[in-house]
DNA sequence: CCTAAAAATTGACATAAATCAAATTTTATA
DNA sequence: TATAAAATTTGATTTATGTCAATTTTTAGG
């Protein structure tokens, strides 16, 4: 089941027996139906989660509005930045969109591996790099596009979302309302999609 | 004049001697004159710099116009982080906003540090943890707010940039207009800011 | 399958912010 | 310290997107 998860592990730096004993000890796979709440805003993030099969969102709530940062499908790990590396209280909420297979290792957990075998932060090290990169294409993508070009790049980018999340999330995600993004679906079923540029 | 940065560094876990003598042979210092550019769009970035004196912008260009993705001040560390982890061609530049001094490090010598001394991956994870948490943050903020909250929070939290940095710059790293970023500073002038909410 | 609830679309109108153009203030340097 | 260049402000107008309200379509449970 975790088979994907030590090959990519692997495929950074190859992982000592002992190391990857602990780690196997640490993780823990939890089932979590459709629609669960995995972290409040509010609460300190006591878990790194690795989506195995399902999908998840994360969001925040602001003026009454949930506004999503982010979708987790299969493959991806899923936590809230801030409050858990920090252990300081979350403005996010993490919850399942879909019944999910999740894996999940605690902060205390995690520490004890990054104390106790030096070598596995350098997988760390990589890993958070990639994430960091991703945050930062992130921030390039959502800033100076029109709500056009950005629903066209998330569509062209996440077919597979654009099945799987509800509209509403994708168009707060995407920071437009779900009016407007059914504007521009409706314009492009038309085909007068971006002659402008 | 690193004794800053070796404080830092020791500050997350304390530093063998010998990778700290790598370190130190690694890190170069360079003096930059104001206005020049360490990185252009579509070369690889090959450098991480730390400003010791001086201040960076990074940006981008889009249609025609720069839109600042980041300021660095003093005690920061800047690189385009997909360009020069990946050792990709950047989308941004990086320039010198004041006459700067800087110590870097190449690509090469940080790949050798961290496979060299396992240990110093330790610290490479937390400062990349760090800055992961400031990009997300970042994205945070970008988000679903008025451009009148946008300024006000960079106000209030960046103080000295706001006098160090032409309002150009920071219109485009908040996104919006010189034009309309004139006219809420004005507003805030007057007294009237933000007695909506 | 039927039906209620949820999701998505459509319409009319409002508004924040962009754009274009000009004027004014500040800054650098000859 | 005069003067050109750069930075910032102000004004008039346009536009993209939001808001509110209603309708249609899709989904899921009985």
């Amino acid at each position: 089941m975790l088979t994907f998860l030590f090959d990519y592990l692997q495929s950074i730096r190859p992982i000592s027996a002992e190391t990857k004993a602990d780690l196997e000890r640490y993780l823990e796979i939890i089932e979590v139906p459709k629609h669960q709440v995995l972290l409040k805003e509010g609460q300190i993030s006591n878990y790194i989660y690795i989506v195995i099969k399902g999908l998840l969102r994360m969001y925040y709530v602001k003026d009454g509005e949930d506004i999503c940062s982010r979708f987790m499908e299969e493959q991806h790990i899923s936590l809230s930045v801030g409050s858990f590396y920090n252990q300081t209280p979350s403005y996010e909420f993490i919850e399942t969109l879909e019944h999910s297979t999740l894996a999940r290792i605690s902060f205390d957990h995690l520490q004890k591996l990054y104390n106790d075998h030096i070598d596995y932060n350098y997988i760390g090290r990589v890993i958070t790099q990639d994430y960091f990169i991703k945050s930062e294409e992130r921030l390039f993508q959502l800033r100076k596009q029109s709500a056009e070009d950005r629903y066209i790049y998330f569509a062209t980018q996440n077919a597979s979302l654009l099945q799987r999340v509800p509209l509403k999330y994708i168009a707060s995600y995407l920071g437009i309302t779900l009016e407007t993004m059914s504007r521009i679906r409706n314009k492009i079923r038309k085909g007068q999609l971006g002659g402008n540029r």
